[in-house]
DNA sequence: CAAAAAACTTAATCAAGATTAAGAAAAAAA
DNA sequence: TTTTTTTCTTAATCTTGATTAAGTTTTTTG
């Protein structure tokens, strides 16, 4: 399963046989039951998670005690909380498989291993990064530009597939609507 | 006045003497008049912007013909339209100086040749992008989870400076706010 | 300095979407 | 397959913040 990560790091950058090796050395997979958690608000973030399968979930519980999406991890997508896993703090977010998934964890320890070792990974992070950035731009463009409805529209239509297996109180919360009014949405659609 | 630069890297990542003056012979600073575009919505982005001075506003007219704020670029941030530099389309955002300005620009060839002599700036690229998109994430948690008001009041005291420095109309486009909206809350301080 | 342009304020009206409160349907567990 | 839990729906009411429309102040420019 390690090899579906090396294949994502292929499209990047090549890597020879032996530097393929050194990462499967390192790195292995972990299966995730349904709603496990890998970190959870005011634990620390140890790692960073490349999702193999499935699909995980990194949200906030807000004041009102209300969970609030921040972003969702599927197949080929690096998440964590990045600043928790920089600074070294609690995190201030929860990360949790929907459904049952695999993913790659790579800690401080194996991330500094591996960009010595490999040191052309770091062009590949930053490269996932500059996407995941730009498209994180892109995002506030949609949630500033775009009415509710025209988000669960324009979302359901990039991604048909995903919108089916998700819960769609956790569309509507990555949309940031409530439960009940993308229900009526859905419901006037003619 | 690479220099800035210069330090900014050696934050993230040791530089000899001759990788410094690798890089200031590679790259020079721009200076920037109060609203001059580096590039605007349908024109090619050919580079990635450092900011050493003044601040910088990446924002796209929407449908309605209003400007909505994406985001800032101050002291010390590379800003850009991320996706369009990658993948080289027409960028969908403008980047302008909103005060006069002085940048330093990066434009791919200038990126390949650094990256190829100075292999570990991809290093500092990767950790200078987990922070922008780490603080990118916490801020989808501050636009869902906070009303206009809380988010002004959030805003300007981390920022209490900068506050005083930009248009408040940027300021709550930037917030999601009209600036109608902002001024009354503003009126209403007690 | 005068005129023009840009930025900010005030206030009335309006609408998108939240909240509240059931209840229904679907999925998971026993 | 029955029970429990989770998810989804409907509908009435309410609120935040948008819209519209002046008018005022500040800044820039000729």
């Amino acid at each position: 399963m390690v090899s579906r990560l090396i294949t994502h790091i292929e499209k990047q950058v090549a890597l020879s046989a032996e530097e393929k090796s050194i990462i499967e050395d390192v790195l292995f997979t972990e299966h995730l039951k349904k709603k496990q958690f890998l970190f959870k608000a005011g634990e620390p973030c140890r790692a960073k998670y490349f999702v193999v399968q499935g699909c995980l979930r990194l949200y906030i519980t807000n004041a009102k005690g209300i969970d609030q999406m921040i972003q969702f991890g599927i197949d080929n997508w690096w998440i964590t909380d990045y600043l928790g896993f920089k600074y070294k703090k609690p995190s201030v977010f929860n990360l949790q498989a929907v459904n049952d998934a695999v993913v790659i964890a790579v800690d401080e320890q194996q991330m500094e291993e591996l960009s010595g070792k490999i040191p052309k990974l770091e062009r590949y992070f930053r490269l996932v990064l500059e996407t995941a950035y730009g498209a994180s731009l892109m995002r506030f463009n949609y949630v500033f530009n775009m009415s509710g409805e025209e988000r669960y529209r324009f979302f359901s239509t990039m991604n048909p597939d995903f919108v089916q297996k998700v819960p769609q109180y956790l569309i509507a919360s990555y949309l940031g609507v409530t439960p009940e009014f993308l229900s009526k949405i859905r419901a006037k659609k003619v």
